[in-house]
DNA sequence: ATTAATTTGCGGAAAATTCACGCAAATTAT
DNA sequence: ATAATTTGCGTGAATTTTCCGCAAATTAAT
């Protein structure tokens, strides 16, 4: 049995947010000490003495990019020695998803420190940061088959093709429309409005839809089963 | 930031067997030490400066079980302040599999220490554990529906039957045993043997099958779609 | 002002899968 | 012998998935 155990404990973060444009991105920061000094990372820190995982996440999350995230979700904990090159660090990872509106705020801000990223264009990362993002993007994508997602990504009203789109670009493949829409409106967690898209190209304009909240989370409880 | 970190890290496991008689059952010890002595909990421990935590895990089980195990997998990690009365402990927790050759060992032992206890004849235990089973329970059950499981649980030889046995234990439920054979068969992942069962009550004795590892391993990879 | 291109809304039929059983064969129990 | 138990194999109905067609509403191009 080990004594005097020496070993910090550290959460990081993968936020995802999604825009029609930009795609399935990812939030990181620019380092400014060493190690991997001016090396893109993922937002995250040390854990306090009295502190949740979750508070710690929240708190690392505003200190280092402004913002705040309302799903949040543990992904894994990362304890190979030798994954910090100090000290032994075992870092407790999240994802996150966080609406258009946050993603925009950000895109405004000084982007030498944070800035979002599309997922097939991450820059090289400091530790193990790389693995990290890529078991939360899987993780992401199987989330997306057993429950519904797209409340936390998306506007309050949107087409419906957008959260077609939203997931053609998580699970990075071709969908058919008219099959999604058929599945998709089986469960019952939309709701269509009376409102239609306002255009911004070509093409027929949609009616606008939202989450039912109710069901979307009761179908998030019971899990659904989900094809694509 | 917090400076002077004092947080500890242990591992603690959930180490499930499977026997038709006894059904699915989890791998107790007794505390000897306070708090919550002469509790039962779960084997587990602090990890070692320099170790992995898939090695302390190991070691900890060989310490205080006498088992090794060749499944083993990552569950979650509990970190709230006050879970351990002492001092401030995140434990990450796993869960393993193990044949029931181990099972039966262990069974000999002095069982006023080590115990297999039916996953629905919990006894009261220390700390959140119960919580961590229960997880780990659920982590399973969904477990085995995206993946080819028995392997780990199982003879090398073993009718049909068991098989489905293990399912019913696993889930809690029942499940139709001629749909059930058809889908599985259709996976592939299992061979049928020229050997007959050895038959210890009424009924035809059936053949006795076996995983093909190639194609266990592969199927555990892909993923696969099992509605039972 | 037509015509083309784009995107939405609705649908339908074939193919595949799931589900709910039936029944004979091989063995032990009575 | 006869009953009870368990395996092996199957079949048809119901449901779901898959693949694709086409009209409607709009912008873009000529």
């Amino acid at each position: 049995m080990p004594t005097n155990q020496d070993i910090k404990v550290a959460v990081d973060a993968v936020v995802f947010g999604y825009t029609s444009k930009e795609g399935l991105s990812v939030l990181l920061i620019k380092r400014n000490i060493q190690p991997f000094k001016d090396s893109w990372a993922l937002p995250g820190g040390l854990v306090g003495n009295d502190e949740s995982l979750e508070d710690a996440v929240q708190r690392e999350l505003k200190e280092e990019t402004g913002i705040s995230i309302n799903y949040l979700e543990q992904l894994y904990s990362f304890g190979k020695p030798g994954r910090d090159p100090r000290n032994r660090v075992i870092s407790i990872t999240y994802y996150g998803l966080v609406k258009p509106d946050v993603f925009e705020i950000k895109a405004d801000t000084d982007a030498a420190e944070v800035s979002w990223f599309n997922i097939k264009k991450i820059p090289q990362l400091a530790f193990d940061h790389q693995i990290i993002i890529t078991a939360a993007h899987d993780r992401l994508k199987s989330k997306m088959l057993y429950q519904p997602v797209g409340f936390e990504l998306l506007e309050e009203r949107f087409p419906f093709s957008e959260l077609e789109k939203l997931y053609m670009a998580v699970l990075d493949r071709d969908i058919d429309r008219r099959n999604f829409k058929k599945k998709i409106s089986k469960f019952g967690f939309l709701e269509e409005t009376t409102e239609k898209q306002v255009l911004e190209g070509a093409g027929r304009p949609g009616n606008l839809f939202r989450f039912n909240l109710q069901k979307y989370f009761q179908l998030q409880k019971e899990g659904i089963n989900f094809e694509v």
